[in-house]
DNA sequence: CCTGAATATTTCAGTGTGTCAAGCAAACCG
DNA sequence: CGGTTTGCTTGACACACTGAAATATTCAGG
């Protein structure tokens, strides 16, 4: 029960970043919802596709990527296969283990996903090149220290 | 049909930063669930209230403001409504419109809810003033742009 | 070995989010 | 007025998600 390491109040800068960055999370969101759309898919299954274009993965790894239950990883994969953007594998070397892969069509619709993100355009060409390589540094050390 | 504005190819620092906005949106995402987990709400409750904190809505405005359709606000007022976080109240000017409001326990928890952002605290923490003053701007342009 | 605990997946029931079509009431307009 | 439009709700449906229970396999001791 003890007071997890004492939080510090956030300033009126801070809570303004936070604000401005739940916006940009909004638009982020919006885009990569249409993107997935545009090819008959939900947000949670071009999520899950765009991980499996890298590499298969065992479902439990799945579940833990997404941060979601396996169970529910079952699902998602249950109707990516049946459109064949994935296929169930067997693991050879541990029997109750399911690597899920993505097909080689599965594979084309994330590359045209990730491609096909309207975000990846608009939004940054507003910014010229020294101001993205600011904005880059910026967010690698928020990702560092969080 | 005529092709939209011709889309121009993300260059290698674009999609960089792109993946970097990526991972930033995941965790965003997972702090604002977890930080309306906290009270019982899901993302849903927990962005309409906010949006209610500020000022009353009619229903139609707060579909748009959610980009969803009215059918589903009606619901998930509903459950806030149950709740005594939100009220429907009637629009003296047309009867049409219903008034979504938050309540003062609404208003507590959306602040509570602000203020208890982890993302606010820690990822924000490892920046100094400028460079956060740095970070809004070059936020606030893109914001602008797209 | 064999038994019991741990692990990986699936199934099922239940909740919430979201869409779309249909319906109702009030407002608007020619 | 009478017809259309607007704002909201309802009902049917799909998907995302959770938690508990069932199954199969692996693993660790005795």
């Amino acid at each position: 029960m003890a007071t997890p390491p004492l939080p510090p109040r956030p300033d009126a800068l801070t809570l303004e970043v936070v604000e401005l960055i739940g916006d940009v999370v909004a638009r982020f969101h919006e885009d990569y919802e249409d993107a997935a759309a545009q090819h008959a898919l939900t947000g949670a299954q071009a999520r899950l596709l765009s991980l499996l274009s890298l590499e298969p993965l065992p479902m439990r790894k799945l579940a833990q990527k997404l941060k979601c239950e396996p169970s529910n990883v079952t699902g998602i994969v249950d109707r990516l296969e049946v459109r064949g953007l994935v296929e169930r594998r067997a693991d050879p070397a541990d029997r109750r283990v399911k690597l899920a892969a993505a097909t080689e069509e599965g594979r084309r619709v994330a590359r045209q996903l990730r491609e096909g993100l309207r975000f990846a355009r608009e939004p940054l060409a507003g910014l010229s090149e020294d101001e993205r390589l600011v904005l880059r540094d910026l967010l690698r050390r928020m990702l560092a220290a969080g």
